[in-house]
DNA sequence: AACGCTATGATTGTCAACAAAAGCTGATCA
DNA sequence: TGATCAGCTTTTGTTGACAATCATAGCGTT
């Protein structure tokens, strides 16, 4: 089995609650739901056109991902977005991504490797074009898709699905909004990890995923600051 | 807020299915319920005394503690045992624990950092007490705790709640069931990680609380391959 | 005018019945 | 004798109604 697979781990949805699940999901990552706001059960139940059973059970998967929060007799709301927790979420990811790099060295395959490099390749002419055409987008999901790569091959299955189900839904919900600016050096960086691989040692690869997500942090920080208040206020913690 | 607290995040349940919740965490974690068990939601919801539709409810809330899985329209089940998950479990608390502790280094107030030392005098005696009556249940206790401890210290929320809340039931649920040997070296071990968390220096924290946890994983490995067959076939993997 | 209390409306939690799917039993046929 | 399929049983998914709880607005009191 090759780890090249969509990032988007899509089953199809056998059952309803899965269905609205998958459907919230996607609305919420992508904004179609405003983050903070409170969910009524009645009204999404009758605007998905479910009942509210079904409706709670997706709102209860919702919850595994971190994407809403829910408090007993009161109700569900669209997580809230904050700096710190951005900043939370770097960490756990510097520990974890680098712990998947070190697996991953030893444990990925040596077409596995060829393929990331030359995903890499292509990312380098991919850059170019997509600042022509301003698509920012485009950068981010195969920058996603490095990271996802390098996690499947950890071989860590409880890894993977901490990173890609919990995690990862997060990091995508804060990539959305914040439209992080994608430098060349987060490319570099991707590149010596893969050389590290290539040379199958752990210990480097781990060293330099770990700095590469501290310095994406550290990019995301600066880029946090230059925004205009009014930018951050949608966006700021609304508690 | 000191972050010395019963391990047990114990928020009084105020709904059925936060009770039902909390019940049957409990008797799975204690092993009351045998690992790999099929649930039949009609039978455990009669012998509750509660509605299939809240007994629904506790269980998506187990599958988040990631103690049952479920498929869908076939039902779910108790987690099953298995050495290799066990060992990846070390390895993500290699990787978060060691990224704890160096947060915790920093962030912990010099008074907490006492109470922990404190605690390791008191572990230190309880040792060689529960030593004589084979009470081996108490060191575990302990020892969670002090794990507990640096982990709530980190003051990195996401952090402490995906291991505290999704781990760690993970670990408890081994735990109970393998009833590790607890060696007085863990205990030093331990000291150094204090110690170097008194001098501030969270870099080295984050080392040495890798290397107790790999040398504790290590140790798990050496006593799991002593154990006869018989023994490991009531915990082995059902698939 | 400000604070607290009460009644009302809306929302969430809970339940039992219905529909659909999976698993099993036994009969049939090669 | 063995496999296959039909029908039945059991289990899960889904729904709508009922009960309990919370939020709000209005009233009265200090």
């Amino acid at each position: 089995m090759t780890v090249f697979q969509p990032a988007n781990l899509a089953q199809e949805p056998v059952t309803i609650a899965d269905r609205l699940f998958l459907d919230l999901r996607r609305a919420i990552l992508e904004g179609d739901m405003p983050a903070g706001k409170k969910i009524s059960e009645p009204e999404l139940a009758g605007s998905y056109k479910v009942s509210r059973g079904s409706l709670r059970e997706a709102i209860s998967k919702l919850e595994n991902c971190n994407l809403v929060t829910r408090k007993p007799n009161i109700g569900a709301r669209i997580i809230s977005f904050s700096v710190a927790q951005l900043m939370e979420i770097y960490q756990i990811r510097e520990a974890m991504e680098g712990m998947a790099a070190r697996l991953a060295a030893t444990n990925m395959s040596t077409e596995d490797l060829a393929h990331l490099s030359a995903l890499l390749d292509r990312q380098q002419e991919t850059v170019t074009e997509a600042e022509r055409l301003q698509q920012s987008r485009l950068r981010h999901d195969s920058d996603l898709d490095f990271h996802f790569c390098i996690i499947q091959a950890s071989g860590n299955d409880r890894l993977i699905r901490m990173l890609c189900q919990d995690l990862y839904d997060l990091v995508r919900f804060y990539r959305f909004r914040l439209n992080p600016s994608y430098t060349p050096k987060a490319l570099q960086e991707h590149e010596l990890i893969v050389e590290a691989m290539q040379r199958r040692d752990g210990e480097m690869a781990e060293l330099l995923m770990r700095h590469h997500i501290r310095a994406s942090r550290e990019r995301a920080r600066a880029q946090l600051e230059t925004m205009t208040p009014a930018e951050r206020g949608q966006t700021e913690k609304i508690s």
